[in-house]
DNA sequence: CCTAATACCAAACAACCGTTTGTTTTATAC
DNA sequence: GTATAAAACAAACGGTTGTTTGGTATTAGG
């Protein structure tokens, strides 16, 4: 009985992805709250009712931001490991590709650090969930150094934090966002590699 | 000529206090764009519009409320630090004092690390001023420790940034403040002291 | 070529926002 | 006790917000 789903092939034109560029661009540069639905509705050309044929919502057009957002950072990172050896150079890499994504390349992946999960209730669980699962590839990074087992946690949550950290004082004419990396990574390289040289 | 500004002392019942208090526990727990006129003047026992009498606006009650969390954090931090000698010591007091605030003694410490000055541009850089101001104490403090000079603005800035944001992962049930604090320190700690033990 | 799903427009809705205005109560100082 | 300033009330104002509803082109599939 009763044909259950005779869904179509998006057409060619679907505006959905240019939604998301639009609302990454304006969340990321203005904030979630003081991006509307009209600025995107603007910045995009149609009218702000129209959004909602693509998204049931504002918050669920800034999940589908964000989630993007995570995912395009992991994408990075991961090709950036893949090309390191020890494990030492593999943090290295992920240290670097992860700030300038967050500094400076996507409009994403600054969104994933500047909308607080705990600003947006309604999602805010889905939103740290993103981030956690990214984050997991850190602690695996971290454990590979094979530190002390008691320190291998707050390595990681220092190293995190000073990284993402660094949103609020990098200025684009000083320090690049790789250096910016390395110099942080290089404040805890003494005691991350153990006492042998 | 005519008596410039006849004005009398203010009465005893003065509930600015109170509206501040108010302000600071529901922007500390639901955000600054979350927190609505009414909300604070429901949790006050007043209407929305008396707010007014004691504030030119919404903005201008957060900057009364984030310069009291500032000036609270200083105090705190200052009264700890003056109680140890070395400046190791006195650093690591600084530390456990900033995330005590932090993460749990004050609902004003915490509208300074819950409200991102990005996110009230009116007002955006007196916030960020008011930290600013704050966080050259811990600049002294890492100066303290002799290391060489090119490493020092890294070490303040890394610590600040573990520091800060232990808050998005910290959790009532585990890891006090105080050791969350010596914790992180640890993991500068031997860079920090240089080569000789 | 026809029909049916896709993608959007046009216009409004209800709720809420920060703020203002005019008035009234209340405590203080003489 | 009375004048006066402080503090709060009462009620609205204008604007913005996210969202809904009903209609209309457009385009792909059979």
């Amino acid at each position: 009985m009763a044909a259950i789903a005779p869904t179509r092939t998006p057409r060619q034109d679907n505006r959905r992805a240019q939604l998301m560029d639009a609302a990454a661009a304006l969340i990321c540069r203005h904030g979630y709250h003081a991006t509307s639905m009209r600025d995107i509705a603007r910045a995009t050309d149609m009218l702000p009712g129209s959004i909602y044929y693509h998204f049931a919502s504002k918050e669920a057009l800034l999940v589908a931001v964000y989630a993007e957002g995570v995912r395009r950072i992991a994408e990075r990172v991961d090709a950036s490991v893949a090309g390191a050896e020890d494990p030492v150079a593999r943090l290295e890499a992920a240290c670097v590709a992860h700030l300038e994504m967050l500094l400076a390349d996507s409009d994403y992946a600054q969104v994933v650090v500047r909308v607080l999960p705990a600003d947006v209730p309604a999602v805010g669980a889905r939103l740290t969930a993103l981030r956690d699962d990214y984050e997991r590839r850190f602690r695996r990074l971290v454990d590979a150094l094979e530190l002390p087992v008691g320190r291998r946690r707050y390595a990681r949550l220092t190293l995190l934090g000073a990284l993402n950290g660094a949103r609020t004082w990098y200025r684009p004419g000083g320090d690049s966002p790789a250096r910016i990396a390395r110099r942080i990574l290089a404040c805890l390289r003494e005691p991350l590699q153990g006492r042998a040289p």
